[in-house]
DNA sequence: GCATCACCGGTTATATTATAGCCTAATGCG
DNA sequence: CGCATTAGGCTATAATATAACCGGTGATGC
């Protein structure tokens, strides 16, 4: 990993714990770890990849630890749980309430954020002439990207 | 369940099976009765649920069993599988191409598809702004049903 | 007719993803 | 400190999904 990368990574990982500590929530070292290898990875992992990668440093390291430790970033908007690919990534602006739409590409499963306003009103108000009240969307666009596309 | 429901039901899978015979997909008995299972639940189901309301009449079905025909009915678009609740539910406009959107209530568990062109259109010029070249979107908007919501 | 081929589904085994539940340790707080 | 609350170790197990192999069956071409 080039030390540019390491960076970013450690200012992330240090805009992760100014939020957490504003909220008064715990990033804890575990935490703060398993953040840490989601921003490594290059793309979307999968618990058990962290799982594996944490136990390299952490013996004794089991499913529940890692599932725990997602949860509680997901819950301060530190990562997000890609539902069709049943893996993380890292969320790409920290700590705020965010409408997060994701493009996952099919040939070389690049995944890539956007925060799309207009996509995201138009939805809410879709719902709302239901009579629903949304709290949260999953939006999950499978495709080929712009790389893959003219190769 | 009622005579009335029974019959929209029989409506539905007749419809299917025009609609596979159109495309030269063959709905055999397996496939027809998942789909049948599906149309009769009121809600989305999960395979494993699926699998047992199949073994009380298929002594020796198995997980490929409703796996493989869940595929089928994908491909053909007459259901669709909700990646938030893994579980499935049919399409409600059956064997067409069409964006959907779910709205999943928290409190009830109830899911809503809803077909809204002006969301889809602003999920895809979202995904174009960024090269990208969408096939399908995932969208299931969990919040509180309009029921749910005015007790 | 009958050879061939593609597809269907039975069967066994196993992979992958996720949670329950119980207990001890660490932390915050009056 | 003494107590409550949260974090996380640990074991077990639940829930979801796929691999791989095989025999049967129906369509197709000759």
């Amino acid at each position: 990993m080039s030390a540019e990368r390491r960076a970013v990574i450690a200012a992330q990982l240090g805009a992760a714990s100014e939020a957490c500590a504003r909220e008064g929530a715990r990033l804890t070292e575990l935490r703060h770890r398993v953040l840490g290898l989601i921003l490594e990875a290059d793309g979307p992992v999968t618990a058990y990849q962290l799982l594996d990668r944490l136990k390299e440093t952490r013996r004794g390291a089991a499913p529940p630890t890692i599932y725990r430790a997602l949860d509680f970033l997901i819950s301060q908007r530190l990562i997000h749980k890609l539902e069709r690919l049943n893996a993380f990534v890292p969320c790409i602006e920290t700590g705020h309430e965010h409408a997060a739409q994701f493009l996952i590409c099919r040939q070389c499963g690049t995944v890539t954020e956007i925060d799309d306003h207009a996509a995201a009103n138009a939805l809410e108000h879709a719902a709302e002439r239901e009579g629903f009240h949304p709290r949260r969307a999953i939006v999950e666009i499978e495709g080929t990207c712009a790389l893959c596309f003219h190769p």
